[in-house]
DNA sequence: TGTACATCAGTGAACGCGCGTTCACTGATGTAC
DNA sequence: TGTACATCAGTGAACGCGCGTTCACTGATGTAC
């Protein structure tokens, strides 16, 4: 049952939005393949006729995750330009919404400790996410000049990452709303 | 070969430190119990007379992370207390040295997300760690009224495991300084 | 345009492997008398 | 204090299981003529 060049791409695509989730929600070591495949209403045994290995698919589901997630950040960093955009952003990411949803969740908060344990594909794909990421910040501090403006903007993105990691940790809903709140007025206050 | 129950003592002690090592070098599903077993120079059959599971050696393996890691944090932190604690302890944990040596990490940064995913108990062991790193960092922002002052060192803990976290993450050492860096000047500026 | 055939996406069973866990066994320790 | 025996820490082999990966097979698609 051979399927047509465009089923076979959107089944490839399925595939990758279903591993992209089931990564970012369970972890990567913790996700198996037959898991996604079956997420994304496929028998295992088809796997490898779009990919390689599990390494392959690991780095092209992060890439996927990290141009959703910053396609999606970016378009609404720069549809009201007038506005400050900057709290749009930062109150956007360090939202209880953000926390509960991994289906739109920040690929360097979710997958934190398992990206740094990845193959050196993902781990430049997790890096060139991370560059871009802090590119669109640094485009909401137009107040501060340039160099300033990059270091700024880095700081922002290790209070914001950290804030949800901890977030999630944390069992009790409280403190992890207060994790939440306090970051966004570090980020946010002068 | 029953042995005293010193040495057994011992052997416990030998076999969580071990696992507090492993654990957060190469993270907790990717970590096997042979490995600890190994690591902890004992034969893997071994394991089950010191431990119910290996949740539980997870769960007991990272209280001693916490405790080891805390107890040094605030010997630290109360040593000289006429000196500006707060800069000593934020520059110590966004050092490189922390950053590149995971005999004395912090489980939050180095297990991030692996603790997210964890049962129960050890969650609430994670819980209590951060609960207690906060405390540590809240006294040491003694010119802040005490409600600001635990928001405040909520705050510096998010930066601190974010950057920690990134800094990993990233696959070029000149970011990952940048990270570090921007992320001691936001903390540490007014 | 129609026909014959090669291609290959997807299925489902099977592979070897390492995992967490169990178990029979050993022999020094600790205890009962 | 000395002796006999139960305990149990540690070994090394084995267990079932799920993992990533492979493979024979199916049959619709795409291509060559």
């Amino acid at each position: 049952m051979k399927k047509s060049k465009q089923e076979t791409a959107e089944t490839h695509e399925d595939i990758l939005n279903a591993a992209a989730l089931e990564f970012r929600r369970n972890g990567i070591a913790e996700t198996g393949l037959s898991e996604v495949m079956a997420s994304a209403g496929l028998t295992h045994g088809g796997f490898y006729r779009h990919f390689e290995s599990k390494e392959q698919l690991v780095a092209e589901a992060c890439e996927k995750a990290f141009a959703t997630v910053l396609d999606e950040v970016e378009r609404r960093a720069t549809r009201n330009s007038a506005e400050n955009t900057l709290s749009t952003l930062v109150n956007g990411y360090l939202s209880n919404r953000h926390r509960d949803d991994f289906r739109n969740a920040c690929p360097l908060a979710a997958l934190g400790s398992d990206l740094r344990r990845a193959d050196a594909k993902t781990r430049k794909v997790a890096s060139a996410g991370f560059d871009r990421f802090v590119s669109i910040v640094e485009g909401q501090l137009d107040k501060l000049p340039p160099p300033e403006a990059k270091a700024r903007a880095t700081s922002i993105m290790a209070a914001m990452v950290g804030a949800m990691v901890l977030a999630r940790i944390v069992d009790k809903p409280s403190v992890s709303n207060r994790i939440l709140k306090s970051t966004r007025e570090l980020i946010l206050r002068t």
